[in-house]
DNA sequence: ACTTAGAATCTCAGTGATAAGCTATTTACC
DNA sequence: GGTAAATAGCTTATCACTGAGATTCTAAGT
């Protein structure tokens, strides 16, 4: 018995992130000031809106049998070309490991294959092959369209507004993510 | 060698989702229409905000060697008081086992501990020990301040504004998602 | 040339999480 | 009241992915 239903053999990913303030039977707890229960509830629809998007987006994926990590190498190569590995997993955002590992699956496929870097041999390109440049023809402007119409829910002026709201927004995080790199024991500035 | 350098021992979660439109050397290949295009961008700006700030939060509470997933079980028991695992499970949305598995954890830990239904033999409440609402008593305030500056890249008008469109848009996609269970092989409406 | 530091990729054991099947219990229908 | 379907939670197999170290190579210093 499981809460997330999605139909085809492959998809994964979900994120774990609840926030909430409303009273309730037994210990309830409020959120202090007016400010930070705002943020709060920002950073829970944030959640759940990408978790939405991100299943529509999975969904549509793993209808091809492949994964939204797989999905964004082959991504990666149609609109870029071939990229060396490192590359590759700077775009995709995952371990070293992962994109051989990914890497392999996809030329395991056919999708993908490897080619030598003829200024360094220690380097490797991935490019997708003809059947996997073909595959990408056929499959991508259908999930693009699927992300579209699931972007629908607003307009396309408003869809600019908030992609840059939401850009500053991750500028921010970011920044605060390299200014508090590690341990730091004591919190940065208790709430009450 | 990884790409994800998070500090502490715990820490998760990663999605993988390009999309990017620019041409390059080698094979390269631009979206058609500007409508698509801009959901697109919306799309991937939506996925690394998100990723930022999850990180933020992430990388928070790791630093009380909890899990994400951990800490939404606690948070929703501290807000909510005693919970159904059922109901724990839609509010952290994990699987079944996932849920069996966290508490278990937490009740290890001494932080939760589970308590018999008196209406029903099947269900099992999950609760907070006296330890579990202390430690979060202690460190909730601080996370949510937290949160609150890596949602400080915008003033809070704009917060509020910001949660309306992205419930539009979570709305829809999730409206998507119900309409399109399971197979269809044929793509909702091509690009071109 | 030889050594050393640094890079790019690969290997592999480990991890968190899912999905499907199982048991115990409750509810609905005869 | 007794049987069948539904529900809550637990068990187990499996999986995509991570992270640290190994491997192969380049570049810089000597």
């Amino acid at each position: 018995m499981t809460i997330t239903k999605r139909a085809p053999p492959k998809a994964r990913r979900a994120a774990a992130t609840g926030t909430a303030a409303e009273p309730a039977s037994g210990a309830a707890v409020a959120i202090a000031d007016l400010p930070t229960a705002t943020a709060l509830k920002l950073w829970v629809v944030l959640a759940r809106t990408y978790l939405a998007v991100s299943e529509v987006s999975s969904a549509d994926i793993a209808r091809h049998d492949l994964t939204p990590a797989e999905f964004g190498i082959l991504e990666a190569l149609y609109h870029k070309g071939p990229l060396l590995l490192g590359d590759v997993q700077k775009k995709v955002l995952v371990s070293s490991g992962g994109i051989t590992f990914l890497v392999d699956r996809l030329a395991a496929r056919g999708l993908v294959e490897r080619k030598a870097c003829p200024s360094d041999r220690r380097a490797r390109y991935a490019a997708l092959t003809k059947a996997g440049s073909r595959l990408m023809t056929e499959i991508f402007p259908a999930h693009a369209a699927t992300i579209r119409e699931a972007m629908a829910g607003i307009g396309r002026a408003d869809q600019v507004t908030l992609t840059n709201a939401l850009k500053m927004l991750g500028k921010a995080a970011a920044e605060q993510m390299s200014q508090a790199p590690a341990s730091r024991t004591g919190p940065p500035d208790a709430t009450g």
